[in-house]
DNA sequence: AATTATTTGTGCGTATGTATC
DNA sequence: AGATACATACGCACAAATAAT
């Protein structure tokens, strides 16, 4: 059995009444001699016990003055000059705009972006979220969920953080449990204009295709749902077409359930510039033509939306901007704790050739 | 005027002996009772100065043992785990698969990966190498050097690194006079390789576009002669084109150059697919048809090799293979410093519709 | 395998110096 | 100026770990 030195009395002591927030930071402690006669230990022995609270930086002592408990949220806490990035897929057009954003402010500012993806995997997004409170060398967290939509079982994290008051910004997604900030754009925004232009062209029987497990999904839903009843369309499930993230990445196995799903629609609104882009090829590879027989709308108006056989009118997602946002919202936070971060951006229409005007007769 | 504790005639004498390196890692310090009649103080004073020396990190006391001098190159050198990359661009296919293979690697041995960016510019680069140092929190670096064809003003940071034993390892291309290893491919063999191929298919007028800034584009352009000199065949000077990155970045502003260099050349090959993707859409809005009139191959094999309207016929570059062999190796390296993490691929081509076999008559 | 000398760790007492309020 | 606080310094005794005998 490991005999524990007497100096030890002092020191889980004093770390008790610190976690019992009986000693706040700045609040002065007993003197050496009061200690000495408190414990009925020596003042050499009181002293050594003091020396480990300072080298465990814990305490500061003040010659002729005393020995104060350290602010551990002001100046004690020093800048690491990390934040930590932690996005969902290392996908060809969103992420390396975004990257860039986020590393163009940071690394002005002196500081450096760490990287890590979760792939859109609720085990690694917790292997990563408890990798990040062990080390607890950043400043600051940006970081897009996994699966937002879903409920999240690392929320233990989550709340982890908030409690140890570290500067957290959501990227597009956020949980709407959760009272963490977040930088996006205004998804449900997105959903509205998509369905209003398309009705706007004259179109009535609009299919949509969603993302089933991001909150970003649900929430382009719930605008195309809005746009569709202000002009007293109606919403029918049989046009609606739920894809998650494994469906995202084996489109040749979901042709059939497409193709049921557009049949009948004269235009179809898709979730991103990825998926309108499989299916303008299934489209055209089944006979539709785009947009004669079925306009498409898409969002994130990326590269994609340009080399897609037919350019795709797109809503536009600025990753680049966004990326700056949510860096320059970060180190806000860093620097005033007291700053709200959120931010939601607008979205604009980019038209292409995908979507065809329908002339009412 | 500070008076200095006796205690530090103690720490002074130590800390000299190391520097004059009397004193070496893993000797052992006298015991507290030789210091102390040896200077005349106290075995508690002794005790308070090698407190000191503990607290710097200097020494290591060893009950019942005695006080030793700390081994700095071995099990003192704590890991961070957390590994520098810099690249030079967020480029739109290259860099998303490099960093995926990167991070795939490093953050399942429990790694941190800290991304950088130079945009290809020597200044940043030498920010990024300074801070790097600066803040000497890394167990290792991945680094894609600026415009490696050109003399590099940051040599003495790369001669810093080298000098601290921090494993790091050079991305893609290399500085021939440095004695760093690197992962890459061999782009000797991708000009030998690209060259060949269109040799092979009756070409002999054979136009080439290479990147000058970069070590790559150098050596492209020597496997590219030496395939011409192996068949034959000269190589004109009015029918190579250098481009930089600024041209790169404003294609459209050297059409003219572009057109000039190509003209009663039969073939092109162009030093990687966003050149080509760009060289094919210049030349078929002046009339000039891709593969009749000209055969392009290209170096990447990219998704833009697929989207080009006439699908590019392309070395492949394998991106996330490239991640994965440099992070393997530099993880490697950190275990085992005699470790040589050098590797270069062999190229392999995939064939699609850009280049046409001409039948010699 | 047990003993012993050596070395660092813990603990206490005292005295004096120096900074702060 | 004086009281109070921490800093330095010396002395001693015993405990615990280590290494050699």
């Amino acid at each position: 059995m490991a005999k524990t030195p007497k100096y030890m009395e002092l020191v889980n002591w004093v770390k008790e009444k610190i976690n019992q927030n009986e000693l706040k930071p700045g609040d002065r402690l007993y003197s050496e001699h009061e200690f000495s006669s408190m414990f009925n230990m020596s003042r050499q022995t009181v002293r050594q016990g003091i020396s480990v609270l300072e080298r465990d930086n814990i305490i500061e002592r003040r010659q002729g003055s005393g020995t104060y408990v350290k602010d551990i949220y002001a100046s004690d806490r020093q800048k690491t000059m990390n934040i930590a990035v932690v996005t969902t897929y290392v996908d060809s057009y969103i992420f390396p705009n975004i990257i860039k954003g986020i590393e163009d402010v940071t690394s002005k500012a002196g500081y450096n972006a760490q990287i890590s993806f979760t792939y859109n995997s609720h085990v690694k997004e917790s292997e990563v979220l408890k990798n990040i409170l062990e080390k607890n060398n950043i400043d600051g967290l940006i970081i897009e969920t996994t699966k937002s939509a879903l409920p999240n079982p690392n929320l233990e994290y989550y709340h982890e953080i908030l409690k140890r008051k570290l500067p957290i910004l959501f990227l597009n997604c956020y949980y709407p449990g959760l009272n963490i900030p977040h930088v996006s754009m205004n998804d449900r925004e997105v959903g509205l204009m998509a369905a209003n232009y398309l009705i706007e062209c004259g179109h009535e029987k609009i299919a949509g295709i969603f993302k089933s497990d991001d909150y970003q999904g649900h929430l382009r839903y719930a605008g195309y749902r809005k746009g569709m009843a202000d002009h007293g369309l109606q919403v029918m499930d049989e046009h609606i077409l739920w894809l998650d993230t494994e469906d995202q990445r084996h489109m040749a196995d979901n042709v059939d359930r497409i193709l049921r799903r557009l049949q009948n629609c004269t235009a179809c609104l898709c979730y991103n510039d990825e998926v309108a882009f499989e299916i303008v090829n299934i489209c055209l590879k089944n006979g539709i033509r785009i947009p004669e027989d079925l306009s498409i709308i898409s969002v994130d108006n990326s590269h994609l939306a340009n080399l897609c056989e037919v350019p795709l009118t797109s809503i536009g997602y600025p990753f680049l901007e966004i990326g700056k946002a949510i860096a320059e919202n970060l180190l806000k936070m860093i620097d005033d704790p007291s700053f709200n971060g959120m931010k939601e951006f607008t979205p604009s229409i980019t038209v292409r050739e995908s979507v065809k005007k329908i002339v009412r007769t």
